[in-house]
DNA sequence: AAAAATAATTAGACTAGTCTAAATTATGAG
DNA sequence: CTCATAATTTAGACTAGTCTAATTATTTTT
């Protein structure tokens, strides 16, 4: 069955929409997402229930049937995958890569993504953290908290960012807050939710609630 | 302004059909490579006339302008970049790259164009010997002749093929010919323009005119 | 439990790109 | 040069995806 791009696109965002599984994702926060009218999400959704890639009701948001999650995993690990490439081979930096993946992951073609795979070595996680499915779309499961949720100070990795945009990556990196960096936590305010850690470099840095709640990190034995 | 996809198709069909620049390719030849009526093709002319990219009169076909050209010309260079990538990194096989590369062409950034091009070291040509467009559009002009056009037996060397179908490049193949290989022509028939040549592996090959056709060289000192 | 507010759907229209069928222009054989 | 044929264009219709405006359903408030 052909799918075409923007159903590919709103299979993806489905997907990334929804926390935990089977979380109903109302046709307003998809419209909010694309930017466009409810009327066009509608419209998108009843085509992909068509499909049988959603299950849909009246009024009652959509879940992805089990075809529409195997489907949306699919892209996922074709844009990340195209992710690891434009950062680890053609030296683009962590906030440029999403725009062209965007582009990237609508390639079809099993074989290319294998073959990509394979020639990134089979990287687990892009540029931003996020783990890469695999071929049979199994994702590994991530254990690193939210700064916000740490409550013990000490050594922490930070393995993954939640927020992409241009200008939250490049205040990490004006910071010196990389991927895979073991920073210090110095401290926890619970007024605020705000903390106070290390950098690799020896820095010290302040971050907000705000800031924070996008870094996930997980506890360094 | 924006192409789409589809012109971005014409514009490089254009191109590849005219043999020498501002030969005028007419509506029929057009609508049978794009394997559509001759009403969409005409729409599509009229649609790229408006754009100013190419000169259109009724019933007279098209050539390029000076602006459409530049277009047509960047297309072909993001689609054979993108063949050696496939081919040299990836390991996909000559005749599975073109494909493969209908799709990457149509990714619009500048930035990756060049990077991928710096990536691959500047190729000069495309896994089928097709000379790349450099940065600026100039193409390196090709000196190799198909052996159809070859009077003189002697050794030559093997550095284009003008037919990308996967049957012409398995046949190839599976003669062992290669982009590169030096040959010694060994025969020439002038009834049928029918050759005989030693390959590099000093298998002995008869080739048609019809595949002679496809195959150029160039005089080995 | 009804009214008000919010969210979602439908109806109808528009564009890009395609098609078929009909009309028009060009060509080339006699 | 004229008429038949081939090539091209136009007219009108269809689909995917979008929009606005109007309608209907759900949720929240009182
Ligand atoms: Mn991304
Ligand atoms: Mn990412
Ligand atoms: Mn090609
Ligand atoms: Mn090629």
């Amino acid at each position: 069955m052909e799918i075409s791009l923007t159903e590919e696109n709103y299979m993806k965002a489905i997907f990334s929409l929804q926390l935990n599984a089977d979380e109903v994702v109302s046709n307003s926060r998809l419209a909010e997402h694309f930017n466009t009218r409810a009327a066009s999400a509608t419209d998108m959704l009843q085509r992909l229930a068509d499909k049988k890639l959603v299950h849909y009701k009246k009024y009652q948001g959509v879940t992805l049937t089990t075809k529409g999650h195997k489907l949306a995993v699919h892209i996922v690990r074709r844009h990340r995958l195209w992710e690891v490439f434009l950062y680890e081979k053609l030296q683009f930096k962590w906030d440029e890569v999403h725009d062209l993946a965007e582009q990237l992951e609508h390639i079809q073609s099993e074989e290319l993504t294998n073959r990509l795979d394979k020639f990134l070595n089979h990287p687990k996680c892009d540029p931003h953290g996020d783990p890469i499915p695999d071929k049979k779309g199994q994702i590994r499961s991530d254990l690193a908290k939210p700064l916000t949720h740490i409550i013990q100070k000490g050594y922490y990795r930070i393995t993954r960012v939640t927020d992409h945009s241009k200008s939250f990556l490049n205040y990490l990196t004006e910071q010196n807050i990389c991927i895979g960096d073991v920073v210090k936590l110095e401290e926890i305010n619970a007024y605020d939710a705000s903390c106070k850690l290390k950098t690799t470099g020896g820095q010290i840095v302040f971050l907000s609630q705000k800031a924070a709640s996008h870094i996930l990190a997980e506890f360094k034995k």
